[in-house]
DNA sequence: GTCTATATAAAGATAGAC
DNA sequence: GTCTATCTTTATATAGAC
């Protein structure tokens, strides 16, 4: 580890690290100053909160699932919408594993999202958009369901070692069977 | 809230409400004893550590899921033993749906697990006798996105509003299209 | 079996020197 | 842009009175 360095580029992939491992609560901003070889007032003059640099950090993944959506609505919707956030969604979820696995299964996230309106109105127009047309009761369970299965990698040490094509392939057909895809 | 109870079966339920809300790391020994109407001191006097807290509420459904694994090992291995195993998964995560939630999505656990090697046995057990038979590769997968799907009631209030048996026959729709059930 | 009070460490956060 | 030093709050944990 290189010494005194906190710029954005390296501080935020750093509190990823810790955040996926640690859990957002319990990382705290000496656990990533030490990651980054600096002292904590170092983090502080480029964060003045903790909130915000989990802030900081998320803000990509959320952007992300909101450009999806906004993608895919010029598709007819239905299955061929569907399946292009099924896609999508695995394609990003591949590719930025450990940060959709604090978007999605870390508990501190919906309080951040709570309190960041426009954190939340993507994720609200996804379930909508990915539940299959038919059984009403259990479609919003399919949804929840393929979500949580989404980050399922993150702490399985046998999936770790899949190829980002192998894990891709894999949520796609999960997708496919949950929702009805066209 | 009466005051001045923290007798093991008011102190677990309140610890797991408390975790499931915010986390294993996120919830203090202060907010446990709030929770309940009494000091912290009296918190100490049932545990000595958070980790003892954590630990007894987790151990029931440590025990439960041991119990499932042993109880199907009489059904001939195959589709109909992982028949058995997800209706039973099914039947207690919706029974107990914060301590599912917690046991299988809260970061913390791990730690836990890997500190009492008697917690990791079952799951690994369960993991493995969850497969379907072909599809070698994205088998684990499918595995995994079954066990983190199973907690998606948790955070979704959507979903939370689904009766138990509702619940519990769309997760095992889930399992059925997931894992080749017999 | 609970309380108040306290010890000790670590948390989030700031001030001011370099 | 980072440092040391410090502040304040909160964390885990303990001692001893009731």
């Amino acid at each position: 580890m290189v010494r005194g360095d906190a710029r954005e580029e390296v501080l935020l992939p750093a509190a990823l690290k810790l955040f996926a491992r640690h859990g957002v609560s319990g990382t705290s901003l000496q656990m990533i100053a030490d990651e980054l070889g600096v002292s904590k007032a170092a983090v502080y003059h480029h964060h003045h909160t903790k909130e915000s640099i989990v802030l900081a950090v998320l803000w990509p993944a959320f952007e992300q699932v909101a450009a999806l959506v906004e993608r895919v609505g010029s598709l007819p919707a239905g299955g061929a919408r569907r399946r292009a956030l099924v896609e999508g969604l695995a394609e990003q979820a591949v590719t930025h594993r450990q940060l959709y696995a604090v978007m999605l299964r870390d508990v501190a996230v919906p309080a951040l999202v709570a309190s960041e309106p426009r954190l939340a109105a993507p994720f609200a127009v996804l379930r909508r958009e990915l539940q299959p047309d038919h059984e009403p009761a259990t479609a919003p369970l399919r949804v929840a369901m393929f979500l949580a299965g989404l980050v399922a990698p993150a702490g399985d040490p046998e999936i770790a070692q899949l190829s980002d094509e192998q894990l891709r392939r894999g949520i796609v057909d999960v997708g496919e069977r949950l929702l009805d895809l066209g």
